[in-house]
DNA sequence: CTCCCTTCTGAACGCGCGTTAGTCCCATTG
DNA sequence: CAATGGGACTAACGCGCGTTCAGAAGGGAG
């Protein structure tokens, strides 16, 4: 079934069919409730692929994750919990719209290429990319490419590097450092002065921002800290619960009252690390996270943590794209997203 | 860049590049490598939608997520266990195999008109489709197609209900029924003679395969059961804590030894509302889960449970899929994999 | 009745590629 | 030497649609 046939049955020209379906003003209604009816009646579908061609957009964007991890580990994109309410929020919202979504995996360096392909293939009219450990470098060559284009936590400054200030571009942020800051704020509040600190992945923006948020609180306050109070962690459990251990492992009165954790994995691995080692939070030791993972409402003790607002983040993400897409507006944007503090459990005033 | 651009830079036909990018056997080496090396030097990558539209497909596969949940109510359907490692590997071995992958959810009936657009408007050349609650009415529409499309988890009575044995169509299931009889045995095995289910929604083919095996087992080793032993779960944790309460609210001699949950997020539940009257896990009463979702490896005690092979079945349908699009295998396929009992902390011997 | 303007329609071109039928050239054979 | 054959290529058509431009149909004014 083509357009063709369409028109023929409805007894009109094959561009008087195509006039319809794209919304032409000059269309009777009498004509153009024809069409749509024998439209209706046949089931007919206009192919997208010489819709494309001819011109018009695929109506699809592309949904690009950056992840370190391996391809082929099995299952560890969508139950990240940072990835997956993305993908979950992305492809609702669009779909919504009337978009599809094609969503791709970026392990290697090599995969950078599929979406540059994704986009010079004419697959996507736009796309999203998510990671927290994207190559500035290669996210360049993408936005040369001057398709519209959003990404989600990216550092800025990567951008002024690359001099890419284009109007296809934008990128949409969690105030990572001002969370941190109130996170900080809030223990301090509760009476901490010695107060440790687990850190990110130091290549990431987050990893960065939330450690310079516990430096710049530590010091605006004039709270005392020592090399030792900052933990090396990658945002992943093992490290934290060793390091913790480590961090422990000193006289009783060395040890910190407090806890701030770049991620909630780490602080929850923290937990059980003080557990373990005979201490109790928050009696002892009062730990607060960041992100507000599922889990982190349930953990006994329930976490005190930040809620990133990843639901905000990626309808707008999708929303910015569709708008390109289809109204062809093309703004630079840059739009950070607050934090919110989310007070449970694990924190007690000293 | 087209091909025609291509074409004359190296100095042949367009066509001659077309042949070339298609594997023709009747180009010479020399007139293939120089082609190719200006494909390089340029960066030119065919355009889709014009392969597509000249007959060649345009490798990419739709994966339909089909969920009861409602669309908007944020974050469902990725931090759903079940269908997240799905998502997780079709999309992973579907880009390992040069697909691209085209995520769609659909909650209502009139979305399965998106699913029968993709293939409609040939924006994909097989499809996946996965959830507990089909419609078999409207998937059957969709495989009158006739695309190549698999589907995991399916009732194949329902398919035989509309004679939609089609060549194109293949079917992935777990043996959920032997899976609950292993685990049906294993309780047995231990001791137990008194156990009660709950069971999981009586619409989906996993819910009634489960509570059969419960039954048929029980029948089988010549154990009683009473209506109240049967309690009726939807597959979440409230309903089934209240009526787990319910159970545990009678003489103590009545309580049931052994509690298999249909799944695990009901069986957690389960555990809580044991504990929260009073009883313990497992030494008062054992706990046997289905589906091993992550948490059940953490939770403590750790559960017993049911793993699902749900990593080998997504990859074989990513497989299946792409053979029958490149190679155009047209064969119907019914495959059931095995589950596996995993054996952790939360059931005791009698 | 003629002229002009408005409203509507269709023929034709182009989008970029796959593929078929056919051409050209050179080596081989009778 | 002519005829044959096959290897290496190309011209041309078609895929299904959007869009432009010219022109038809209708309607009102002079």
């Amino acid at each position: 079934m083509r357009s063709e046939d369409i028109a023929k049955l409805a007894g009109v020209s094959r561009s008087t069919v195509s006039r319809v379906l794209n919304n032409y003003p000059d269309i009777p209604q009498r004509t153009r409730e024809k069409v749509l009816r024998i439209i209706e009646q046949y089931h007919y579908e206009p192919n997208t692929s010489a819709r494309a061609l001819a011109g018009k957009g695929t109506d699809t964007i592309g949904l690009f994750i950056v992840s370190m991890a391996e391809r082929h580990t099995g299952n560890r994109i969508y139950q990240n919990h940072y990835f997956a309410p993305i993908v979950d929020t992305v492809i609702d919202t669009a779909n919504a719209a009337g978009f599809y979504v094609l969503v791709h995996t970026v392990y290697t360096q090599d995969d950078y290429l599929k979406v540059k392909q994704a986009f010079q293939q004419r697959r996507i009219d736009g796309g999203i990319i998510v990671g927290t450990q994207k190559d500035s470098e290669r996210i360049a060559e993408i936005c040369r490419l001057d398709k519209p284009f959003v990404m989600i936590d990216f550092d800025l400054e990567a951008l002024a590097e690359h001099s890419l200030n284009r109007d296809t571009l934008s990128v949409i942020n969690s105030d990572d450092y001002e969370g941190a800051c109130e996170a900080m704020r809030y223990l301090i509040g509760l009476g901490h002065r010695r107060i440790a600190h687990i850190r990110g992945r130091m290549n990431t923006l987050s990893g960065r921002q939330r450690f310079q948020a516990y430096e710049t609180m530590m010091n605006e306050y004039g709270l005392p800290y020592e090399d030792s109070d900052i933990l090396d962690g990658n945002f992943l459990k093992n490290a934290a619960y060793e390091e913790v251990a480590r961090l422990l492992n000193q006289a009783r009165d060395q040890i910190p009252s407090a806890l701030f954790a770049a991620n909630d994995d780490m602080a929850l691995a923290a937990i059980q690390s003080i557990r373990d080692n005979g201490l109790r939070v928050p009696d002892d030791i009062s730990v607060i996270g960041f992100d507000d993972i599922p889990i982190s409402s349930q953990f006994i003790p329930s976490l005190s943590t930040v809620r990133l607002p990843i639901y905000e983040m990626s309808k707008e993400a999708v929303n910015q794209i569709v708008n390109m897409c289809t109204q062809g507006t093309t703004s630079f944007n840059s739009s950070t997203f607050p934090t919110e503090l989310i007070i449970r459990e694990s924190c007690k005033r000293l």
